[in-house]
DNA sequence: CACGCTCCATACTCTAGAGTATGGACATGA
DNA sequence: TCATGTCCATACTCTAGAGTATGGAGCGTG
């Protein structure tokens, strides 16, 4: 039994992993769509050839399976990991708004997945990943003292304007407001006059 | 030459045309996407054959060409008309936003027109729809006495938060609040106390 | 050195779906 | 009646892309 370690193959070559694939078919997705995922297409890519994926996959659905796991895991736990460090709860909102025009990368991948939710597979990670949002939001907003509903719809409507402002950009770019610092303040006014965050946050249900 | 009006071939059978295509065609993007739009499969929902659609239509793409269009003329100048007959402004607002969980038909057509955005037709089609939606919004708001940035950014603020429970409904449906007077309330109280429509609207064309 | 394992190339097969070629049924007008 | 045009069926071709079969180059270990 061999170690595969960093065993090389060709002097210099890393040799690629399962990993490396999954990973340059995010970027695939994201550039051109997930029609455009093909299996030629993406060893063409990595300059080598169908071979080479079907040794580490069983086949190309597997394959997508690996890639959408990998962006699930950083659309939810990880985005949200970087928003706990900051305390202010309006902030962090505010945050999230940021994230949207920010970032052209994680963007247009998840642009590119909407796109794609005709996939069942594409489809059911999309809605944990906006669960996932929405119910962070919503724990924000319980913080700040709204009662569940209240919460509850105001999490909704956030992430539904955080969304659409996404697909705006996607599907009608050249109708973004050029002064964003209206925009922004159009966003602040709409998020409105929330209390204070309680300073000891009490379970009123 | 012949005259095709009501001719009929079979006795009843009303002859298939161009529209009836078109409009089989959006049935079948609503209800299984875009991917599903396939010659064959919409033949034989037509109860006919390939030979048929090649009599009528060039090839593929021009179907899809005709059937966007037609939506496109339904959820532009016949959406805004229908609104036109509301002469509160904010009340106009306000039935957009219902129409966001009504006419689910409608509705998923849009959806799953999105999800096909990779499709560089389809893609004009959105960006257009869009961007006629939002000047719609801002001339709305400009009306109600906004100044032009403010009337821009709140008419793609507004917009964006409708697309986007649209995207919402369809990603994560599961998710929709099931008290909508809650977010009938939030969403009304991010709108804003908004300055009542001026008595004699500047230039009312 | 020979052997085995890893990673990949080459060269196929197989299927879905677009597009084509051609003929046939039927209706209408002359 | 027969000629013409309309609408459609049948039977092809052609291509992209998934998946398979097999061999081979390189590196490790015995």
């Amino acid at each position: 039994m061999m170690r595969k370690g960093t065993g090389a193959k060709r002097l210099d070559e890393p040799t690629l992993t399962a990993a490396d694939w999954a990973e340059a078919a995010l970027q695939l997705i994201a550039e051109a769509g997930l029609g455009a995922l093909t299996v030629e297409a993406l060893a063409g890519r990595l300059g080598v050839t169908k071979g080479s994926f079907y040794w580490h996959f069983k086949g190309r659905s597997q394959l997508l399976a690996a890639a959408l796991s990998r962006w699930e895991q950083r659309a939810t736990t990880e985005a949200l990991l970087g928003l706990s460090a900051v305390t202010d709860v309006r902030q962090r909102l505010h945050l999230m708004l940021d994230a949207t025009l920010q970032s052209p990368r994680s963007r247009s991948l998840y642009a590119a997945l909407a796109e794609a939710a005709g996939d069942p597979m594409v489809k059911r990670v999309l809605n944990r990943v906006a669960s996932a949002r929405i119910e962070y939001l919503e724990a924000c907003y319980r913080e700040l003292g709204l009662a569940p509903a209240q919460a509850k719809a105001k999490a909704v409507f956030v992430y539904a304007a955080y969304r659409g402002l996404l697909q705006v950009a996607h599907e009608a770019p050249a109708m973004l407001p050029t002064d964003w610092s209206s925009y922004a303040a159009v966003v602040l006014e709409a998020l409105g006059p929330v209390q204070r965050p309680k300073r000891r946050p009490v379970r009123q249900r």
